[in-house]
DNA sequence: AAACCGGGGTTTATAGGTTGCCAAACCTA
């Protein structure tokens, strides 16, 4: 049982209370105990094994013991009881915009309304407005947020397809027999979602690891197999496709199911040209002689190319370029330097200052930018103004005392609905970091937010605007925004712009990030990270960097500190 | 339901804006 397994029936169990009987005490003490256990940095199982679950704030005897009852059984009763009363379908009403608790519950009571079927019904029926709160403007956001569940319906975001590929992969490797095994399909490209997860192994026997998958605690049910290939459900919702091949076919075999199916097809188009076969056993010459394949890169090679890596392969000029001139040298790993988007407990994350500080030197970082809310976000605990000066006070004092990295005093300043910032210019000036970003007034009209992100981008104090789009997957699409014109903005105000990496928002996209770097303005990723393991995240945000192309030279947290300087000042 | 202070009972209430109604529900990290 994973933390954020035992974190999320925490986060249910809220909601379920909620509509049942709106205790707002017990309801905040749930929700609180999940986003707790979720941040977390040890596993609970050991917290558990000696006896430090009470130590953690908000975990107090009730909870407890309900943790202890989840790791020993895997449910929680209260919990599925509650989902009896209460069916599944309802907390996915309660999930859509517009609808919280107090409408999900009258939809439930007064309609009988209990899943988004029999709400698009309703809907469509003219029933729901006629409830009292509800309207024929509610009715249209009910449509919408349908609409955007079953689009989401099948995609997963791609951090819970690689967590759950690396637990699977490491788990068949074990397995008696098995020479290789790894992920491939829109997984490995890091594609932003994915449909399914694609595992390819290489064994002898396909029957002992498609039974061994078949009953992995994961796996909720098989849904097709056959000799040597296995598809099954996980509980995370996610499907998995596992095919075994002989050992000798497994880098064809793994090439072709990672694809994408252009990419692939156009490369079997120029091995026929050259008078070979490309398949997924492998490379064949017209006299049918198989060439020695072992690695990927022989295939690239045998086609008369460089080695294209995964996220490459889109057809979208990989190939031409890796046949002709070369491929672009492109971002990866080591060129980041720092993270410059990072909140702290002065905000509203989980993470001391000091904990940024550690964490970042052991990634191998040379600085990190500590950048809390602003004074007008207080959802988020945002700082006044006396507190930021505490703090940037506090950051350059332990910046002296740091040998070989540096600290940057920062904020994430909210630019407020009438477009003004949310601190003065005195501030901003000494300040190292200045990220700029919306979070309220998401309605506005195209123009509004289209003029209130040009305001910031003019102020010449602000250095980086921040996740901008607004997008959360599968959750909340992106604000009306001009994005085309927001792009040659920041091109012209020197402003960058963030990619940022959190799995939830990946925004700017790949697609974003690609016309960004055409107008020639400027990028950085950040993570916006709130506790220690989230800071891992920066490779979600490379993802996007490498899908759309960037070189080292158009993201500013590859410079050494006092070029970054340079382009901040 | 947790945390607190005292050893069981009390306190806790993100805040401010938006929507689309004329109040309450919802939303934001």
């Amino acid at each position: 049982m994973q933390n954020i397994e035992v974190a999320w029936i925490f986060n249910e169990l809220a909601d379920l209370i909620e509509l049942k009987e709106d205790d707002f005490f017990k309801t905040r003490a749930y929700r609180q105990a999940a986003r707790t256990l979720a941040h977390l940095e040890q596993p609970l199982e050991e917290l558990s094994r000696r006896g430090q679950l009470s130590k953690i704030p908000g975990i107090g005897r009730a909870i407890e013991s309900k943790i202890k009852e989840i790791l020993e059984t895997g449910t929680l009763k209260k919990h599925q009881e509650l989902l009896r009363e209460i069916p599944p379908g309802v907390l996915e009403i309660k999930q859509l915009p517009s609808i919280g608790p107090k409408r999900a519950r009258a939809l439930m009571q007064e309609l009988g309304v209990t899943n988004l079927q029999d709400l698009e019904d309703a809907v469509k029926d003219r029933r729901v407005r006629k409830l009292k709160g509800f309207s024929a403007k509610l009715e249209w956001d009910i449509l919408n947020g349908i609409e955007m569940v079953r689009n989401r319906q099948g995609r997963t975001r791609l951090s819970v397809a690689r967590e759950m590929a690396e637990e699977l992969t490491s788990f068949i490797s074990l397995l008696p027999g098995v020479k290789a095994v790894e992920t491939a399909g829109s997984t490995r490209r890091w594609k932003e979602t994915v449909g399914d997860l694609d595992i390819i192994a290489g064994a002898e026997n396909p029957e002992i690891l498609l039974a061994a998958l078949a009953s992995h605690p994961r796996v909720k049910e098989v849904i097709n197999k056959g000799d040597n290939r296995i598809e099954v459900m996980t509980w995370w919702g996610i499907a998995v496709d596992l095919s075994v091949v002989t050992p000798a076919e497994f880098i064809p075999a793994w090439h072709r199911a990672t694809g994408s199916k252009t990419h692939y097809l156009i490369l079997q188009e120029i091995a026929k040209y050259k008078g070979l076969k490309l398949n997924h056993r492998g490379i064949e010459t017209q006299e049918g002689k198989v060439v020695d394949l072992t690695s990927e890169a022989d295939i690239y090679r045998s086609l008369g190319m460089e080695y294209i890596p995964p996220e490459l392969r889109e057809n979208r000029g990989e190939i031409e370029a890796a046949t002709g001139q070369g491929l672009p040298k492109i971002i990866s790993g080591e060129d980041i330097k720092g993270d410059l988007h990072i909140h702290t407990t002065w905000s509203d994350s989980a993470m001391e200052i000091k904990d940024v500080v550690n964490k970042c030197l052991e990634k191998g970082y040379s600085y990190a930018a500590i950048t809390d809310h602003s004074r007008s976000l207080k959802v988020a605990n945002g700082l006044e103004l006396e507190r930021v000066l505490e703090q940037h006070q506090l950051i350059r004092q332990m910046n002296t005392s740091l040998k070989d990295f540096t600290l940057l005093t920062g904020v994430e300043m909210d630019i407020l609905p009438d477009g003004s910032m949310d601190f003065p210019d005195e501030l901003l000036e000494q300040t190292d970091v200045v990220i700029a970003s919306v979070h309220t007034g998401f309605r506005q009209s195209k123009q509004d937010l289209t003029k209130r992100f040009t305001r910031a981008m003019e102020n010449p104090n602000v250095d980086i605007i921040a996740h901008m789009t607004g997008r959360v997957l599968g959750r909340r699409e992106s604000y009306e925004l001009d994005v085309e014109a927001l792009i040659e903005m920041a091109a012209k105000t020197d402003t960058v712009l963030e990619i940022n990496a959190s799995p939830d928002r990946l925004d700017l996209n790949e697609e974003h990030t690609r016309m960004a770097k055409e107008a020639g303005a400027k990028l950085a990723i950040n993570t916006d990270a709130h506790d220690v393991r989230r800071l891992d995240e920066m490779v979600y945000g490379l993802s996007v960097a490498r899908r759309a192309w960037l070189a080292p030279g158009d993201v500013i947290n590859t410079l050494e500190i006092n070029d970054l300087r340079e382009v901040l000042s």
